[in-house]
DNA sequence: CTGATATCGATACTTCCGGTAACGAATCAG
DNA sequence: CTGATTCGTTACCGGAAGTATCGATATCAG
């Protein structure tokens, strides 16, 4: 990940890493967890479906779930929330892509364990919070711009707005164990419009 | 649980099982969660600490996720709600009471490692949506109240907004590694009322 | 071209942990 | 008493994470 990236570019001596061996092993992690579960991501399955070593895994993330972190950032990464001058219809974007990724097969998996390796892990929970931190900021840049605006009144706080959008998506998949589909999202904009706005 | 109930119960022939075993084996879970993370959790080391043989766990829970899924009902139960006939009033009581559960020492721990333990094992995760059906139900009784009183308009759609409540303090604990204070409680409250509500 | 370095795949290994089996002792119902 | 079920203790099995070592290969510095 970041390491790869900055070997790849000072490129010290040495045989240099196999770019083949990185995507391939994402993939199969992608693969089995969509097709067989999580109890299926063991190191050597992942290995044997990227047709790479173990040790050449071990070479790039220090453990399993530091591989898993990075498998599931290549599903749900941050987007780019580009000014529309509107705040519903930027909510709008962010929540309907969002929810996109979100019902992707095997994405629910991906999510919940990637929750759970933060728990386990402190490396791999700062690795976390940092990647979460990325996801979450569109969000919050959208209601700042539309606080600066003057659209959503000057009172609401903004990161907890900013929680208050980001959470139901999130939570609707793996607390209640449902796919947030297209009207769960309309509902969620009109919701939070009238919360942080000076609609009636 | 359900089982040590129903056995306790019926009260069939042989000896009957030790109560101090279930308890002591459930506080060791969360001691040990709390003290030490979730990685120290193992069948042994909870078997110690209680002062309890590990076939005696595998006899009430027919696993370690089981076992944990146990330990964190105990932690974060159902809650009651009184109808206080004012949905602010009610809306804070349950986010309150429930992120006073949340800002227990090791709860999000125990939360983080029962979503992982659900995208794992299709047992447990049947139970923990039961579970989670069980926690949220409140929320979806206190808008239906309020719905029914005129007070949430009658657009809303309940099952949305029971989300848009229950989700951030979750997510708040989980995702954005914080803990969900007062503040932040008083903040979702006024949000949410004015997303619901007629109110400007 | 040469030597140093770091990769590759393959294999074997250690270690830890979840879960089970087998035991004798204890405690109930009938 | 008899049968059933629990208890704790101990030992074991199997799987999976992570490491070590190997010869072979690829790149860089000089």
């Amino acid at each position: 990940m970041v390491d790869t990236q900055a070997r790849a570019v000072e490129r010290g001596p040495g045989r240099p890493r196999e770019a083949r061996v990185t995507g391939a092993a994402l993939n199969a992690v992608v693969e089995l967890i969509t097709e067989q579960g999580v109890a299926a991501v063991t190191m050597d399955a992942v290995a044997a479906r990227a047709g790479v070593s173990k040790p050449a895994l071990y070479r790039r993330w220090p453990s399993k779930q530091a591989l898993i972190v990075a498998a599931a950032e290549t599903r749900i990464g941050p987007l780019s929330v580009p000014d529309r001058g509107d705040l519903r219809a930027e909510l709008r974007d962010v929540l309907s892509s969002r929810s996109a990724s979100y019902r992707l097969p095997g994405t629910d998996r991906l999510l919940a364990e990637l929750i759970g390796a933060a728990a386990r892990d402190s490396a791999v929970r700062e690795e976390y919070a940092a990647y979460a931190d990325r996801v979450t900021s569109e969000t919050r840049i959208i209601l700042e711009r539309a606080q600066a605006r003057g659209e959503v009144r000057p009172d609401v706080d903004i990161r907890s707005a900013a929680t208050l959008v980001a959470a139901p998506l999130v939570y609707r998949l793996l607390a209640e164990r449902d796919l947030p589909d297209a009207r769960f999202v309309d509902n969620l904009v009109e919701l939070i419009v009238r919360a942080v706005t000076h609609e009636s």
